[in-house]
DNA sequence: GGCGCGCATTAAAGTGCTTTAATTCGCACT
DNA sequence: AGTGCGAATTAAAGCACTTTAATGCGCGCC
């Protein structure tokens, strides 16, 4: 664990009040922890399936084609729980890499059984962590199939941004994005290339500003309402659980 | 309801044994029925959320670009529970349509509550659904953002009977395709006149058979290879769920 | 300080999809 | 059988993205 509390905690925190019990449940499966190298892949495609808390840094999940090429298929940030959407399968279809150095906990699928178990109300949030993920990916799914490149790019830009916020509310002005340009093509589909026009693109058009890799949006109302962006990440309603 | 059994309980049969008890609290949810035509919008985009059991037909969710461009989310098919995927947000940020004359079966958000409450089991098969149709999702993305237009398609057509054989195992030679080409398109990013082309070209490759809107894989092998495709739908692994 | 490496940028040619438009097919209805 | 409409097919032009390749930049390292 890193800090004086868990990353998975204080996400969890953001959305609801926890009692002691709950905290240590949570806590439970950040007990051990390990680091790895930016550019690690954590898991290959086809091995069996592995559940951790990411605690520093960024990972992502892919799945190549069949050709080679690569489509990443989520991104994670500090406080979430990487392979529960793998959970349902035997053997998981996708592998998981690190985009940048970072700190997991890993935990067997046990440690998952126990808060279930013990917890309808962190059942509950574990079910809308996942439907928040899935709302991500739609909103990829929708770029990628039906929008030009450069709005492609912003709506990643605005997603890490998005996410970023529930740990940390002070990434509000402008954050650090560390994906090569590579990762953020393979999130949305294109080249290298693509990606590096469609930043020099929004630069131009003034919605996007950037100082190394530190990404800012100095006309935030122009660029969410070009793309429809939504920020669902920040609110949900928990009111349909019970035990809440 | 349709037929002597709710179409939930045909499909959660067909991953696990229920109780009567928990045949109750499903039958609970299909107490009232609508019929809807092809083409109709159940839902609105940004309507507020509803959820129901799809009995009969196919629907989709979808939600439009900018720029009037639409992209499909989700198919749904006999037995899904449609709408949960959007119960953490307040409000709906895609809109439903029927693909075909269907009938559904209305319920409100307190209907999950019960079901949630009274078993754990069938919260389980819940969110096993979610991470069901997350994967199906998943796969699309990875077509969308990656693959030439006919192995999209390719995709679309096995993704189909994949689904449907969890309700009907005899679609296993055949199946009727009720989905205009626009809609196929939308699926995967593509237009309608990509989609005649790419299924005229697995046509001649021998890779689909058509006879009418029924579709056929002659040489099933060598079109799962071309796209990798791996049928997560049919098992699934509940060993790490508590009360199983 | 200069070298070397990884990554980003720029440019140019190639390609696969979209758009537009005309034709054909399938099928319900008279 | 004949008509009319929605959808699928086919063809041709246009364009956005990819691929390939060369150049430029930042940064750690000896």
């Amino acid at each position: 664990m890193h800090g004086d509390e868990s990353c998975l905690v204080r996400k969890i925190s953001h959305y609801t009040a926890l009692s002691d019990t709950e905290k240590h449940l949570l806590n439970e499966l950040e007990r051990e922890s390990r680091t790895v190298r930016r550019h690690e892949t954590l898991v290959d495609e086809g091995e069996t399936n592995r559940l951790f808390v990411l605690d520093s840094g960024w990972v992502y999940t892919f799945i190549h084609t069949p050709d080679g090429r690569r489509q990443i298929l989520d991104l994670h940030f500090p406080g979430d729980v990487v392979g529960t959407n793998q959970i349902a399968f035997a053997e998981s279809t996708c592998g998981i890499a690190a985009a940048t150095d970072a700190v997991i906990c890993p935990f067997p699928k046990s440690g998952l059984r126990s808060v279930f178990s013990n917890s309808p109300k962190l059942t509950a949030l574990f079910y809308t962590f996942a439907m928040i993920d899935h709302a991500a990916v739609l909103d990829r799914l929708r770029a990628t199939g039906r929008m030009p490149a450069a709005s492609r790019v912003l709506l990643v830009l605005l997603q890490c941004r998005a996410r970023l916020r529930i740990m940390d509310p002070a990434y509000s002005d402008e954050f650090e994005l560390p994906l090569h340009q590579e990762v953020i093509g393979d999130l949305v589909g294109l080249s290298n290339i693509s990606v590096s026009n469609a930043l020099k693109q929004l630069k131009e058009e003034g919605l996007i500003a950037r100082q190394g890799r530190w990404i800012s949006f100095p006309n935030e109302e122009r660029a969410t309402q070009l793309i429809d962006f939504a920020d669902h990440y920040y609110e949900i309603d928990t009111s349909w659980f019970p035990g809440l």
